[in-house]
RNA sequence: UGGGAGAUAGUUUAAUCGGCAGAACAGUGGACUUUGGAUCCAUCGGUCCUGGUUCGAGUCCAGGUCUCCCAGCCA
C-alpha cells in the first residue's frame, strides 16, 4: 500500500509494495529455477476493449518482469474467430502503449502457433492421450457428469491411434460439419476436477480467422492453446486470474505430456471497482444497447473512456501498482482511484478560472471601459509553471453557488452586504440583488476596493472567501460535461430476482452545461489537455471540442468541504 | 451435498522462525491558506467463530462458519 515517502514520485522496484507473486518469483530466483530468468506475458483476447481491471493485470505482468530484469510479451489469445476482430486488436495495442508499457518486438498471437499446436495434438494422439469424439455437444455435456457426480467414458474413447490420426486429419481438412466431432484429451472422466474430464482440445469452426484466413477450420480451445503458447515463448511465470486456478492441473498436464518447457501458472484476484461493472459481457451490452455513447464514453471504466475523461496514464499506473495483488476477492473503492488521479493532477495541471453556472456581476464603481490584466499563478505546486494575465473589467460572471441571499451559518461566500475576494483581483462587496419577476437572482451589484488590487488589503482587513470569476466581455463560451458514477448502486453486479444491472444506471451520470464561461487563455486548448478549474475540479478538453466552442469533460471534482458540510446540515 | 480457493479497521493491505497488530484510502477534529483545493497535525477503528498447544498465537493444531470459482465445442 502507499508509502508516504514515495507517493509523489514514480514507483521503483524498491518502493513498490511487494506481494505474494514477487515472493514466489524471489524464491525461484534463489533456487535458480528457470535459470534465474523472469519472462511474463499479457494475453488479452481481442473481443472487447481493455478496462481498468486489465490495467492492473498489465501492470502486474510488465512491472514484475521489469523489476527482475525480465521481459513481458504482448500476446493476443485469438483462438475463437467468431468473437474476435481486428478493431479490438488495434484498440488494445493503442491502450497499452498509452498506459506507457512497451513489449518491444514481442507482439505475438496464439494463431502464430496453430501449426505447432496441431503437431503437438498429433503427438498426443500417438501417445494415446487424445481421441476424436463423435458425441454431440449435448451428449458431451451429459457424459461429463455434474459437480457432484462423476462423468462416464464416451463410446468413442477407445478408438485406435490409427483411427484417431485419420479422423483428426480429416477434421483438419474440413470433412466434418461444425459440432460433428471434437478432439479430446484422454484424462479422467471421473476426476473431481471437471476440467480434467477429457477436455476438448479442438472444435470445428468453419469460420475465417482475422489472421489465418481460411487455412484452418479447427481451432484450439483456450486450455489447449494457452500453456503451449506460454511454453513456446519461454514464459517463466504465467500470471492469470483466480478463475483459472481449477485449470492449472490441466495446464500442467498438457505440458507434462508434451515434455516441453513448463512455466509456472500463478493466479491472483482480478480488480473490482465500486459503482462500476467490469465484465466484458456487461460492458459490451452498455455499448450495444446505447446506454453510453461508445467504448470511450468518459463514464466507461475502459482505458479509452478514462483517457477521454482525462485520467493521466501515470496516475492509472500508480493506482494499479498500489491495489493489492492477492488471492482475496475484493472490491476497491472508487475513491482510491480518484485519490491517485487528483494527486497527479494537483501536481501537474495548470490552474484556470471557469464559471460553470454564471451569475452576472456589475462592479458599479469600476470605470465603464477600463480593463486590467491581472497576474495569476499557473500552478501553486509548480513554480516553473509561471504566471499568466487574466483580464478584469466592470462586468463579470461568478458562480451561482457562490452567492446566497440568505446565507446559513458557515456559508462564507458572497451575500448582501458581505465582502469577499475575487481571486487574483480585488475585494468586492455586494450592494444590491436584482431579481426577475419569478424572484430568481439574475444579477448582483457590487463595489470594489481599488486598494486591494492583487487580493490583499493594505489595512489588513480579512475576508473569509475567495471566488473565481471571468470578465464577461473577454470570456469564452464553453460546454462542460459533468460526470458522476455510471451506477447508483455500489455493487451493480448484485441483482435480485427480476433485476438487471442496467436498472441501476445513474440518470445523472452525465449532466451537460451548455453555456459556461471560461477565461480567454483557454483559447485553442488541445483535445486531451488537462486543467484545474479553480475551486471546482480537473477538466480535460474533449475531442468534440472546436475553436468556436470548447468542450470539457470533468475528470474529477476537487474535494469539497462545503458540499460535505451542506450535506450534513441537510440531514 | 464433488473439487478448488479465500477470510486482519468502513475499504485495500502489512506483520522474518510463534515475539509490541503497522500503513494507505475513507471518516472525524484541528492548524494553515489569495482555491472551503493542496499541505500539516491529531483522532476513530481490526485478526470469521469455538476450543487446544505455548511464557506468548493473525501466524501452529482440531472442529466449525461464511464468501468466491468450476458442469462452454468461451477466455
Amino acid at each position: 500500500m502507499p508509502n508516504p515517502d514515495t507517493q509523489k514520485t514514480p514507483e521503483t522496484a524498491d518502493t513498490r509494495p511487494s506481494n505474494f507473486i514477487r515472493d514466489i518469483i524471489a524464491g525461484h530466483m534463489d533456487a535458480q529455477r528457470f535459470g534465474g530468468k523472469v519472462h511474463t506475458r499479457f494475453p488479452p483476447e481481442p473481443n472487447g476493449y481493455l478496462h481498468i481491471g486489465h490495467a492492473k493485470s498489465i501492470a502486474v505482468n510488465f512491472e514484475t518482469a521489469a523489476d527482475y530484469g525480465g521481459k513481458c510479451n504482448l500476446r493476443f489469445d485469438d483462438t475463437n474467430p467468431i468473437k474476435e476482430e481486428q478493431e479490438y486488436i488495434d484498440a488494445i495495442i493503442q491502450d497499452i502503449r498509452w498506459l506507457g508499457y512497451d513489449w518491444e518486438d514481442r507482439l505475438f498471437y496464439a494463431s502464430d502457433y496453430f501449426d505447432q499446436l496441431y503437431e503437438w495434438a498429433v503427438q498426443l494422439v500417438k501417445q494415446g492421450k487424445a481421441y476424436v469424439d463423435h458425441l454431440s455437444p449435448e451428449e458431451i455435456r451429459e457424459y461429463r457428469g455434474t459437480l457432484t457426480e462423476p462423468g462416464k467414458d464416451s463410446p468413442y474413447r477407445n478408438r485406435s491411434v490409427e483411427e484417431n490420426l485419420d479422423l483428426l486429419e480429416r477434421m483438419r481438412k474440413g470433412e466434418f460439419k461444425e459440432g460433428e466431432c471434437v478432439l479430446r484429451a484422454k484424462i479422467d472422466m471421473e476426476s473431481p476436477n471437471i476440467n480434467l474430464r477429457d477436455p476438448v482440445m479442438y472444435r470445428i469452426l468453419h469460420a475465417a480467422h482475422h489472421r489465418t484466413g481460411d487455412k484452418w477450420c479447427i481451432y484450439p480451445t483456450y486450455d489447449w492453446a494457452h500453456g503451449q503458447s506460454d511454453s513456446i515463448e519461454g514464459i517463466t511465470h504465467s500470471i492469470c486470474t483466480l478463475e483459472f486456478e481449477d485449470h492449472r492441473p490441466l495446464y500442467d498436464w498438457y505440458l507434462n505430456q508434451l515434455g516441453v518447457h513448463h512455466p509456472q501458472q500463478i493466479e491472483f484476484a482480478r480488480l473490482n471497482l465500486s459503482y462500476t461493472v467490469l465484465s466484458k459481457r456487461k460492458l459490451i451490452r452498455l455499448v450495444q444497447e446505447g446506454r453510453v455513447a461508445g467504448w470511450d464514453d468518459p463514464r466507461m471504466p475502459t482505458i479509452s473512456g478514462m483517457r477521454r475523461r482525462g485520467y493521466p496514464p501515470a496516475a492509472i499506473r500508480t493506482f494499479a501498482n498500489h491495489v493489492g495483488v492477492t488471492k482475496t476477492n475484493t472490491v476497491i473503492e472508487l475513491q482510491l482511484l480518484e485519490y491517485f488521479i487528483r494527486q497527479h493532477l494537483n501536481l501537474h495541471a495548470l490552474r484556470k478560472m471557469a464559471v460553470l453556472k454564471p451569475l452576472r456581476v456589475v462592479i458599479e464603481n469600476y470605470p465603464e471601459d477600463q480593463v486590467e490584466e491581472m497576474d495569476a499563478i499557473n500552478n501553486p505546486e509548480d513554480e516553473a509553471a509561471g504566471t499568466r494575465k487574466v483580464p478584469f473589467s466592470r462586468v463579470l460572471y461568478i458562480e451561482q453557488d457562490d452567492f446566497m441571499e440568505d446565507p446559513p451559518k458557515k456559508f462564507y461566500r458572497l451575500a448582501p452586504g458581505r465582502e469577499v475576494r475575487l481571486r487574483n483581483a480585488y475585494f468586492v462587496t455586494c450592494t444590491d440583488v436584482i431579481k426577475d419577476e419569478d424572484g430568481n437572482v439574475v444579477e448582483l451589484r457590487c463595489t470594489y476596493d481599488p486598494a486591494t488590487r492583487g487580493g490583499d488589503s493594505p489595512d489588513g482587513r480579512k475576508v473569509k472567501a475567495t471566488l473565481h470569476w471571468v470578465s464577461a466581455a473577454h470570456a469564452l463560451e464553453a460546454e462542460v460535461r459533468l460526470y458522476d458514477t455510471l451506477f447508483t448502486k455500489e455493487n451493480p453486479n448484485e441483482t435480485g430476482e427480476g433485476e438487471d444491472f442496467t436498472d441501476f444506471i445513474n440518470p445523472e451520470s452525465l449532466v451537460v452545461l451548455e453555456k459556461c464561461y471560461i477565461e480567454p487563455s483557454l483559447a485553442g486548448a488541445e483535445p486531451g489537455s488537462r486543467f484545474q478549474f479553480e475551486r471546482q475540479g480537473y477538466f480535460c478538453v474533449d475531442p468534440d471540442s472546436r475553436d468556436e466552442k470548447l468542450v470539457f469533460n470533468r475528470t474529477v471534482p476537487l474535494k469539497d468541504t462545503w458540499a460535505k458540510l451542506k450535506k450534513k446540515q441537510n440531514k
